[in-house]
DNA sequence: TTGTAAGCGTTATCAC
DNA sequence: GTGATAACGCTTACAA
């Protein structure tokens, strides 16, 4: 394991100054076509490359965003996660993936970040409370976005699907396909106010319903808790009570739903109870579940917050519209 | 936006050197307590945090590591994502996710992975052409490492599931069951051989079975392709050859065969057609597939790879033994 | 225990 | 167009 070259070996091999190397590498730079070419056969020869660490740290730029992620259950971090990299790679930058857990929070993760001189921070989709951005010690951190969830913070724009205008195209649809005793199941308590589907959902059935809509919550947004959620609303609600519409804030919610309305109550869906989920993940395609959901435009999401990181638009909050994608359970 | 406070700021308020500000950010470093309160309450004042990017510079090691991944699609990487960031993080290290596309291929990743000096590579299930690791420009690189799939390169340690083993397990299950008209669905051809289940599947059958095994393979590891290739093996198998049990490389093939064979040939799983998968991913066990598959020790193979990068093990190929699940399916 | 000098490999800026 | 000087913020000797 010979030590890499550095540009003052390749420029004593090329009998130049190392700042004739840089040049070289340089798109731009003003240098001679002949020593340009002299430079590059002697880096060739010795395998030298840039060293972007020493750059950095001249620039002060690390080409890094960090991405906060607290919630690997969620299978529709999978699709986004790998749109963000490629996104990310497409303009020179490179993705540093941090879990969240509470053995090691968003104050330490930020800190860590910020130690690291990453060029920006996505906080995606996670369950953080406002307070803690304000931590003094995150003072001259990188630059924050959220991704996929509301932010009342100020200077921490919030790149979102268009919430209201999703649940009231989805409402829309059930609406007119008849469904009038809707039920809305949400996930982690803390997070769901932070989404915003669960009131939109109540705002419209507020106008057009006649009975109230009934209002439960799993413990996570896994499919496993969307099953316990779904028994103890069948459990709880008297029989002549039970909804013909179950609105679930994502598709794993409502996938363990799925599962326990067909396997523990023997309900046919869409005829018995009607269900829909949010996110459209891969498996939600899938003829054993065939979920009517919504989508989230994450590439466009994706493309903005790219474009704020790197200074093409301003830094604030967006949302997009996303696509209702109609299947068979509603 | 006021600039980052630096050990000598720190000193200049303390008033000491700046060499007894790094002492007293350097564990075991000998400083007289009196002089290390007054430096931390000097730094707490600034909001001084080391620059860790400097640090990089000075020592050679960057504490990042790079995690390559071409398969977004196979829900099975995102728990090991979660287990691979944690675990790293509770060494103090960082995970830079580098997504793998024709765009954006190993070398490129490498040499890219190479000039930001992370300390380590791994190379998590990717589908790489052994040659292209000995690309000259890929001297001296970062020390490579390989998760979940198989390698034959010299000084690449490859830490995988014990396939021979795992596969066995599942065929003595499967014949204990009666099974005796076994096939076998590959994903990517590529990737099929060094992953090593078809083979391992074959030679049991080659023992222990009376007819050949049927091989069929499918374009990629999704379900969508697994639907596909289902269709592709009933259709072209005559149906007094078709198979009693289908195994599939992994779960998401299995998921999509299952939902061909339900929807479109309307057969009972495991009555008519056992099926099993491998992965465990969380959705194999909802009640909607219910699927008899493979857990691979996921914790021991990352823990495995750690200690190799911080150089507490011997850099070595490693296999370990997982854990079979049975389900409803076969 | 503390301060000093040199070095990590770049970039920014100025003189020639 | 090219070379030199200083700087980025830290670490690792070594000397006081």
């Amino acid at each position: 394991m010979t030590k890499r070259a550095t540009a003052e070996d390749v420029a004593r091999s090329a009998g130049v100054s190392k700042w004739t190397v840089i040049r070289a590498f340089t798109p731009g730079a003003s240098i001679a076509e002949k020593s340009r070419v002299k430079v590059l056969k002697a880096a060739e020869n010795l395998n030298y490359r840039p060293n972007l660490l020493a750059r950095s740290l001249a620039t002060n730029l690390t080409h890094q965003v960090a991405i906060l992620v607290d919630d690997f259950k969620n299978p529709h971090k999978l699709p986004v996660l790998e749109m963000l990299t490629w996104q990310l790679q497409s303009e020179g930058l490179l993705a540093v993936l941090i879990n969240i857990n509470e053995h090691f929070d968003h104050v330490q993760a930020l800190l860590d970040a910020g130690q690291r001189q990453v060029d920006a921070v996505i906080l995606f989709g996670t369950a953080f409370r406002p307070e803690m951005l304000e931590d003094d010690r995150l003072r001259g951190g990188a630059p924050l976005y959220v991704l996929a969830r509301e932010s009342q913070i100020v200077d921490v724009p919030a790149i979102t699907c268009d919430t209201p205008l999703a649940i009231q195209e989805m409402c829309e649809h059930f609406y007119s396909k008849g469904y009038r005793r809707p039920a809305f199941l949400s996930g982690a308590k803390t997070l769901s106010t932070a989404l915003g589907r669960q009131s939109a959902f109540s705002a419209f059935w507020k106008v057009h319903g006649s009975v109230p809509v009934l209002d439960f919550s799993a413990a996570s947004y896994s499919s496993e808790h969307g099953f316990e959620a779904a028994r103890h609303l069948f459990q709880v609600t008297p029989r002549e009570q039970w909804p013909d519409l179950l609105m679930c804030e994502n598709d794993a919610l409502a996938f363990g739903a799925i599962d326990y309305i067909r396997s523990a109550l023997k309900l046919r869906i869409p005829s018995d109870i009607a269900i829909a989920g949010f996110d459209n993940t891969p498996l939600s395609a899938s003829p054993a579940y065939d979920l009517t959901t919504y989508e989230q435009p994450a590439n466009e999401m994706v493309a903005a917050i790219l474009s704020m990181i790197l200074g093409r638009e301003p830094r604030e909050s967006k949302a997009f519209r996303g696509k209702l994608v109609v299947r068979s359970t509603a």
